[in-house]
DNA sequence: GCTTATCCGACTGGTCAGGTAGGATTTAAA
DNA sequence: TTTAAATCCTACCTGACCAGTCGGATAAGC
């Protein structure tokens, strides 16, 4: 599994959240239960969410959450990134100050990490996708607007 | 972490078996020295690859291990899956017998399972990458060849 | 002050990664 | 024919982390 359930349920978070056309905040109960997932559980997610400064949080009666910024401005890759907390191929990546990724492995004398051209590639394959994709699209998405004609053109 | 080092084992084991030249099976206890990773956890592994006709073997004394088939006709989706037993983004994802991928997750009444287009998005992103890496084009990478040129010219 | 909500930390049960251990079996060479 | 080198096989262990629960503290609205 590349993934845990946390970025599915962190996702359809944001998602719900998404959806609200109004700036309303929106109640992780209100959430939890649309989506049937385990409001306790949720709390630890959104927490995550809020640190990356993903979402905003109203405490007290009729608080909730918001996006923090336009869903069309929220890409994937910051809130995956976000809940999970690496999303390195592999134990030796990891990200440099500059934002390229590298690897640690120690050139054995002979010949170089033969590994580091293979996750550099899939390390690039998913930060595109991740990054290529923005929560309003999954709101359209998930509305219905787009379902099929979406899926058979993802290349 | 995308994948454990289960992955990152075994892809090391095939392009040791790649350096070889000739068709002389090489034992584990050598790839194991040169790799400097734990024997009795590669032969876990390597009983994997095995499985899945990647590799064969040779038992007894001066066996080994050889590739099943030339190292430029085995790509590292092939390997990465017999390794991880599954390669899919999400747990509700699983492969279909024609090959594509679905989700299982039931249509929510009102809206569809928001996340199936990001998922299938990060699976294509990563089966291209995996796919489209040869054994045989990790070992000229790892003999120094192509180096610098190729990670530059990642897509 | 009651209700509604976010916040926070501790705790748990289960699964799996990562690795070890011991032995059985096969084969080549001495 | 013994011996050494190798694969093969099963069981076991340990720690980390996922997924989830629980109890309570805090903050805001009515």
């Amino acid at each position: 599994m590349l993934f845990s359930t946390k970025a599915e349920y962190g996702v359809r978070l944001m998602v719900e959240l998404g959806r609200q056309p109004d700036g309303k905040p929106v109640s992780l109960a209100v959430i939890a239960e649309s989506e049937n997932l385990p409001l306790s559980y949720m709390e630890h997610l959104v927490a995550k969410l809020r640190n990356a400064d993903l979402v905003d949080s109203q405490r007290g009666a009729h608080g909730g959450y918001t996006l923090a910024r336009p869903a069309a401005e929220i890409d994937m890759l910051e809130v995956v990134q976000a809940l999970e907390d690496t999303i390195a191929p592999m134990e030796c990546f990891h990200d440099t100050p500059e934002g390229r990724v590298s690897c640690s492995h120690q050139d054995d004398a002979d010949h170089a990490c033969a590994t580091k051209l293979l996750w550099t590639r899939v390390q690039g394959g998913v930060n595109k996708a991740l990054s290529g994709t923005t929560v309003a699209e999954l709101v359209k998405f998930a509305d219905g607007d787009v379902r099929r004609a979406s899926l058979a053109a993802h290349s």
